[in-house]
DNA sequence: GATTATATGCGTATAAAATACACATAAGGA
DNA sequence: TCCTTATGTGTATTTTATACGCATATAATC
């Protein structure tokens, strides 16, 4: 612990990234597994420290690209986690952003230098994660839900076609809430923001469902 | 310019607060002036760098009380300022928070071991100010905005009986737009938000208005 | 091939919230 | 006494949100 020391050599910045997804009409998070100590084989969020004649974004983005692969991604800044003990080797100081990709756009590393995994998980499932992970993660999702409100992230949660019981889908699941479905579509429509593709998508048994794009 | 090396023993975060208060039914905003290069004799929001030991919110309220004297304060996480450029000395990134107080129920020092002056201004008339404490103290208000609606922020900025027109000037001055002053007083009482005196506040030539207080 | 179960899609009726605005009132000054 | 000005009360209208009935398309079942 060198936590009163202001040269110990690793202090800094941490920049730490809950990375969504929506795939089968589910909301995932990107996971990665860590190859090193503290908490080796545990999975974490993506993300690590900043470098000192980096700026802030771009950091996160090298972060991003260097343990996932991924090199096209929107983010936003959430919170900061802050506290003196928050990781057991010395002070560090994290920024926690939130990051929204189309899945289907990207493909992902599996392993890299410091990852010996990397996977989606659907967000009522996600493991014990590393440092206070799991902390930054809960408070990632209600930072996604304003910026669902705020910003036009459901464009590329939802870049490809889809249908309006799906997207009530992902609305219920990151609300935790019911919606009439009715006034769902209703507002949708009245209010311009998708468009209808005249192509449908079939289920098994059930009225095939109209497919849309965001406008 | 020591910005690509980890180790300069001034590197660290720096902790800046916008303290606004409500005095005359003016929102105003606490500048101090600046002892010490660089940007000596210039005005400034109050703040200064965190320990290394020390959690970042008492750090907040520590240098508050440092400059101010000000030791009652509810502070509110607002934004953070990272260009590697924004300051001439070193890399400093500066977490930018907001501050409200009751100035009827505090002293403010007007000088201090780094600080020449401390004074109260209102928010159309902030002179030229340190670092990018103008582009900080911007974004500061507009958070104040965003924290009217979502918190109880008001009941501290109007702790003391006031009047509706009060209110709604404060009000229009903050969101920079006009109200219908009867529709905001119906709104204000229907939802049962302040509390009728039974005091009222002489003006000269015009109907008294009525004193309220927040419940 | 008709029937049934299920989820989609469209429409209408009602309730709640936001907005517009008429008018009476109180005080000081001309 | 009348005029000016800003406060305070009330009502009408518009917009938005909510509740819910019902027809339709598909595959499984009878």
């Amino acid at each position: 612990m060198e936590r009163n020391n202001p040269l110990y050599k690793d202090q800094g910045l941490h920049l730490i990234t809950s990375i969504f997804t929506v795939e089968d009409g589910k909301v995932k998070v990107l996971l990665i597994k860590r190859k090193n100590e503290p908490f080796k084989d545990k999975w974490a969020l993506v993300g690590g420290a900043l470098y000192n004649n980096e700026e802030i974004e771009a950091g996160v983005k090298r972060e991003i690209f260097e343990k996932t692969g991924i090199k096209d991604i929107d983010i936003y800044f959430s919170s900061i986690f802050s506290k003196i003990d928050r990781s057991p080797i010395m002070r560090m100081i994290a920024l926690s952003y939130v990051g929204v990709v189309d899945n289907s756009k990207m493909e992902l590393l599996k392993e890299t230098f410091k990852t010996s995994n990397a996977d989606w998980f659907t967000i009522d499932n996600i493991p014990y994660l590393a440092y206070d992970h799991n902390e930054i993660f809960d408070s990632s999702l209600n930072k996604l839900k304003e910026l669902i409100d705020s910003t036009n992230i459901l464009k590329v949660l939802f870049s490809s076609e889809f249908t309006i019981p799906e997207l009530l889908s992902v609305y219920e699941t990151i609300y935790d809430c019911e919606l009439d479905r009715r006034n769902f579509r209703k507002k949708l429509i009245l209010n311009g923001l998708i468009e209808d593709t005249n192509k449908y998508k079939n289920y098994k048994g059930k009225k095939p469902a109209k497919l849309y794009k965001f406008r």
